[in-house]
DNA sequence: ACAGAATCCGGCTTATAAACCAACTCAACT
DNA sequence: AGTTGAGTTGGTTTATAAGCCGGATTCTGT
């Protein structure tokens, strides 16, 4: 599940994962998904069960004294939706329209869809290339230096 | 697999592995690959299973907070594609078209396929000779100082 | 609680793009 | 010069994606 597409985008909200990511959820033998605020940039994580419990539990062990750690939690554990994907026919997507609006896809026809391995994330395509090609983004949401307790973790 | 050769790219976007590559494939017993983006210089790297496995998956084990991390992630993770190849017919293997232009291959007749042990490279036959003469390239993506966590790293 | 309306969901159809297959050309070696 | 292997090309088939449409479910207002 690594690489770069640009699937449609419906009026609903709906995405079809590209077949040739399929696989991977079917492996994993779970058919929820998690879908949640990137802290930093103006996309959207996609996440699978298994990845999604390491993190949020981990999130949720920190200690909430610091204001970004605090941001952290409230941006990415307070903004997740559970969904279920259907594992076999076209694994259609439904991103709610706070999250639409957060990377900026409303009114798009197609977004992009960049796997990552152990995660997704999804892009207004404009962005992406301004983000590829260095150029600066409209928001940059938490762009601070970041504390020790979780400069190990992967998001 | 070392060493360097020329082969051609033919409309579609196709390079013929040369002959003398294809042994270390069937040795390898694999015949799945991954082509992907060079986070520094203007070309495509191609890994065989085993070297992407480490590669990847150390990769994603970084924080994903640090902006520079990101952008290799983002580079490396997000743009690879993976594909199987003949291992017993002509080792046909097709670039996708973004990665194309940023090789700066499309509009090629040849390209420059460097054998580097574990992988190749795929670089614009102009932009390699420049390399190897010591000239500037146009573009130079990721030029910074890199955080203690990749240092050891190689791509 | 019920009727109407709007939204959501799954199946079907068509267009597009990628993978497959096979033939042809060229070069090298005998 | 004939033979073999390598490289190149084009056509065919298959797979994928996206628009379309109808049925089902939920929501709302009376």
């Amino acid at each position: 599940m690594f690489g770069f597409n640009t699937p449609s985008i419906d009026s609903k909200g709906r995405i079809a994962i590209p077949a040739r990511y399929r696989i991977d959820f079917k492996t994993q033998n779970h058919n929820e998904i998690v879908i949640t605020k990137d802290p930093q940039y103006p996309s959207i994580k996609l996440y699978h069960h298994s990845e999604w419990q390491r993190i949020s539990t981990k999130l949720q062990s920190l200690q909430g004294l610091d204001p970004i750690v605090r941001n952290l939690q409230w941006t990415i554990l307070g903004n997740a939706y559970q969904t279920d994907i259907d594992i076999e026919g076209r694994m259609l997507v439904r991103i709610p329209s706070d999250l639409q609006n957060y990377a900026q896809i409303n009114e798009q026809k197609q977004v992009a869809l960049v796997g990552m391995g152990n995660k997704f994330e999804i892009w207004n395509i404009k962005n992406w290339e301004m983000r590829q090609t260095g150029g600066s983004l409209s928001t940059e949401i938490l762009d601070v230096v970041l504390p020790e307790s979780i400069k190990e973790m992967s998001f």
